[in-house]
DNA sequence: ATGATTATTTGATAATAATCAAGTCAACCA
DNA sequence: TGGTTGACTTGATTATTATCAAATAATCAT
């Protein structure tokens, strides 16, 4: 993988996007300070552009990323249509579930929205981890285990919620996201086309 | 908890059952013989009739269940009508994961579809076992990671799926629940309502 | 078996959002 | 600065499924 900027223990976007990390992975499971060194150490780190792809389709996703700076997006076809998975922003975890986990090649395209600092984790890298580590198996556990939990609200929001409701609860916990995210990006997300958003915003 | 049948080592039903769990157990993650005996020991076994409720609304969901015969179901209300959310047929372990991962009280209510054998390991005796034996740890982690798919592929389906096609593929997949499991439950669990999935079936 | 209860089907209508087709607007860039 | 591109909006129509209401079928207890 050719990134922008290499791996770089010295550069400033290294050390504020480790802090971001950490911090994050303390608030999941908190880690004794030697385990916590051992995994933080674990992560690579990359400045990249707009735009970029992380994930490939078709191919076997390796990392557990996380958004220090910027946002990402997961999307695919679907009947030729771009839809929207996910959209992480600033420090959220992002990763292909099924292709992580089962190894398997990735429906799911992963990239930039914005110019992003990106950390990551190599999926043999984290089981060797999980193998040594009781604290980090645990903390893998925790992290997939409140991943569930969100997705069980979003079916229940996707069955139920009628798209005005799903729009209105998005832009009340995370209104900076139609700053930054084309709409077109964010009618997927909420299992909607971009005309039926557009109505929604215009209120008809 | 009142049960109909008292907890009892010597009944078939047990051995039965726990012969079920442990290779359920088994191929979500391999334990060593020590761990997997310790483990075995902490689940309890219950002979229920048809209709009982092994979770209440509004009561913190403290089990896991593992289901050696018979049918359960999730369900909850939603605009006073019941949602189905998981039927549970032999072999499979149901929960309520918000309640039982959050500890808040669940708004979903577990209860058996036929006369059933239960297993079930309490939320704290889980936890404790979490914390002596990296192993079950591993497991209760690989065996969230599968929810968690499974969820990933069931959000998929309710999004895009039409109604035919979701119901044509629980019918490939698991034919015998039509036979077991009333229309009304099928229906709302596939996301439709009862007469929808009655016109389905009609082929209209 | 019989009446009562529950489950399922059928019909008519309404609501929600998708689809298809064009239009407007704004940013970018050569 | 004029033109091209991409993002968003608007309009008309259609498809899918929900809703409400009622009828029929199946099941259960006495």
């Amino acid at each position: 993988m050719q990134f922008f900027s290499f791996y770089n223990k010295l550069q400033f976007s290294y050390f504020y996007g480790m802090q971001a990390l950490l911090n994050r992975i303390q608030s999941t499971s908190a880690l004794s300070p030697q385990t916590l060194t051992t995994f933080a150490n674990a992560w690579q780190h990359w400045s990249v552009p707009k735009d970029y792809v992380l994930l490939k389709e078709n191919t076997v996703s390796d990392y557990i990323y996380f958004v220090s700076k910027g946002v990402a997006r997961i999307y695919y076809y679907k009947n030729g249509r771009e839809i929207t998975e996910w959209i992480a922003m600033e420090d959220t975890f992002l990763l292909s579930i099924i292709s992580f986990f089962k190894r398997t090649p990735s429906k799911l395209i992963i990239h930039t929205v914005e110019t992003s600092e990106i950390m990551g984790i190599h999926h043999d890298t984290l089981m060797e981890l999980c193998n040594q580590h009781h604290e980090i198996e645990r903390w893998l556990r925790k992290l997939v285990t409140s991943s569930l939990i969100l997705s069980q609200y979003r079916m229940d929001s996707i069955q139920f919620e009628p798209a005005q409701q799903r729009y209105e609860r998005l832009m009340e916990k995370n209104p900076s996201i139609i700053q930054r995210v084309p709409l077109s990006y964010i009618a997927s997300f909420l299992g909607i086309t971009q005309e039926t958003l557009s109505r929604i915003r215009a209120n008809r």
